[in-house]
DNA sequence: GTAGGGTTAG
């Protein structure tokens, strides 16, 4: 008797089990007992399921497959789980099965017609896609049910054409409306802004008959997307309302473009225009600490995160253990990566660069190997640093053996970066013949700072004749390259060619190239001095 | 009984 699955309302225990679950794992319970029950069959209590896997904090590229597959096992899908797995699709990486899954709803057994809802998210799908033809379509049957009198639908489209670079049909369909929806004219600039389009998004702007906090926002961002950030904060000092996205944006374009003085003094401003900073704000800021090497605003903006008890994982973790790095407290960095449990794949990389970056090249690699044996995948920034840490240390098996590992089992293409480590790594060993083969794998023109690398190796392993080759390989690609000059002058400098120097170097001043000076900084007693190679400190 | 349009992030 038992053991007949029934569609009986579940009972309310379960229902809240699954609304307070914050874990995939709490899900999968929840799951199973439904299985056993037979509750699953009842379609409000697998939509709770189904909506929960779908949003966040839970919702992940990961938990996707999983709300697939209760998509999948669900008998006869009523339009409210057709319509939550197609919203999931709409904005994945994978948008085209949104689509798959809106025909199987269309010939689907049980007649499941496609409402309001289903269309939102449907156009979104294309939009996301960028696949105006799907959009027509769409559109076309839109039309046939009558669905274009909804607001949410209409505006969908307007920017779902926008989206797919047909401006015009998006324009018309504004002035179509006969009623001003600001909305409406946002989904249109948000596109022209998110494209550099910035001309369009001001004329259209200041054609705007409504505008609203969210359209300040797309110009300010506008401005900054092009590298205006002046013009920007003229546009963000006049607004009259500003909300936290406000903030965000004008502190995001100066962490762009390297202010980190003005993204603190922004901070400031926006604490005392008692403006709640959310995440988005924090890892801007630290990201700004780390740049000046402020490690005593970096605390404080920890501590304020401790005080205003902000969970911290993933993107603020990252911030976090890259600011301690940056600022050289490797031991406060381990101390936030160690307490974080919730971490993604760059957290575990920000952690590791810190250790190499540092030094600790050992504990980089094993940092790297506790990663793998905790089933996370690395990404080619891991192996950045993992390629790194072995040059720096001359670890010429494990080198090779990592970069075997990324490409082999990791299926990751090496970029130029990890193949300047590899090159830096057997140059080091003299084994300047396998480097060189490795480099020839690349086109000359995409490498030339690779061909540097080798070069300088090539010099400290005195093979003269391969360094004079590469330096002049490298003058014939770009005869602007000041490290080909200096390169080149350096070893007809150890080759005692001293009229060869001078010629060279008369070259690089008539055609104005200078060696620009390397440049660090560190904080002493609260205060960030910044230095070019070659100065002393005065404290 | 549940839901939807335009927005900032390492």
């Amino acid at each position: 008797m038992s053991m007949v699955a029934t569609a009986t309302s579940p009972p309310p225990s379960i229902l809240s089990f699954i609304e307070i679950a914050n874990s995939i794992s709490q899900l999968h319970q929840a799951h199973a007992f439904m299985l056993k029950s037979g509750h699953f069959r009842n379609p409000f209590a697998s939509s709770r399921l189904l909506t929960k896997a779908t949003s966040p904090p839970i919702s992940s590229p990961d938990t996707l497959s999983y709300a697939l597959s209760i998509f999948t096992h669900t008998e006869e899908p009523n339009s409210y789980i057709y319509n939550t797995i197609i919203r999931a699709y709409s904005t994945s990486p994978f948008p085209q099965l949104a689509l798959i899954i809106f025909l199987k709803l269309l010939n689907s057994v049980n007649k499941v017609f496609p409402d309001k809802y289903t269309f939102t998210f449907i156009v979104k799908a294309c939009a996301t896609m960028g696949n105006v033809k799907q959009g027509e379509q769409v559109h076309g049957l839109v039309t046939k049910i009558g669905l274009d009198e909804d607001v949410y639908v209409y505006n969908t489209l307007i920017h779902m054409y926008a989206k797919c670079g047909r401006f015009d049909v998006s324009r018309g369909m504004i002035d179509g409306l006969v009623e001003d929806d600001v909305i409406a004219w946002n989904a249109l600039l948000s596109v022209y802004v998110e494209r550099g389009l910035f001309e369009f998004a001001r004329e259209l702007f200041d054609e705007m008959p409504v505008r609203n906090v969210e359209s300040l926002n797309f110009m300010v961002s506008g401005y900054v997307n092009v590298g205006l950030v002046d013009e920007a904060r003229k546009v963000f000092d006049e607004m009259l309302v500003k909300d936290v996205v406000s903030w965000n944006v004008m502190i995001t374009g100066y962490t762009k473009a390297d202010k980190f003085d003005e993204v603190l003094g922004l901070f400031e401003d926006m604490l005392r225009a008692k403006v709640k900073p959310d995440n988005c704000t924090l890892v801007n800021v630290l990201s700004a600490c780390a740049g000046v090497g402020s490690l005593s605003q970096g605390k404080w903006v920890h501590a304020f995160i401790e005080r205003n008890g902000i969970e911290v994982h993933d993107f603020l973790a990252t911030a976090l253990v890259d600011m301690y790095c940056k600022c050289g407290c490797i031991e406060k960095a381990l101390e936030v990566f160690n307490g974080t449990l919730r971490k993604d794949i760059s957290t575990w990389n920000a952690m590791i660069a810190g250790l190499s970056n540092h030094g600790y090249l050992d504990d980089a690699l094993n940092t790297f190997n506790e990663l793998i044996a905790d089933g996370i995948k690395p990404n080619e920034v891991t192996f950045v640093s993992v390629l790194s840490t072995c040059s720096q240390g001359g670890l010429l098996s494990e080198g090779r053996r990592m970069f075997d590992l990324m490409i082999n089992e990791y299926r990751i293409q090496p970029t130029l970066v990890h193949y300047g480590c590899m090159v830096d790594l057997l140059g080091r060993f003299g084994l300047l013949e396998e480097a060189e083969e490795l480099l020839s794998k690349l086109p000359v023109k995409e490498a030339p700072a690779l061909w540097e690398s080798l070069l300088s190796a090539s010099r400290s392993h005195n093979d003269v004749e391969l360094a004079e080759r590469i330096a002049s390989k490298l003058l014939e690609l770009d005869p602007h390259d000041s490290a080909g000059y200096v390169q080149l002058s350096n070893v007809l400098a150890s080759m005692g060619r001293w009229g060869d120097v001078r010629e060279v170097r008369r070259k690089m001043r008539s055609e104005g190239i200078t060696k620009e000076p390397g440049c660090s900084m560190i904080e002493v007693d609260g205060v960030v001095h910044e230095f070019l190679a070659g100065e002393g400190i005065i404290l």
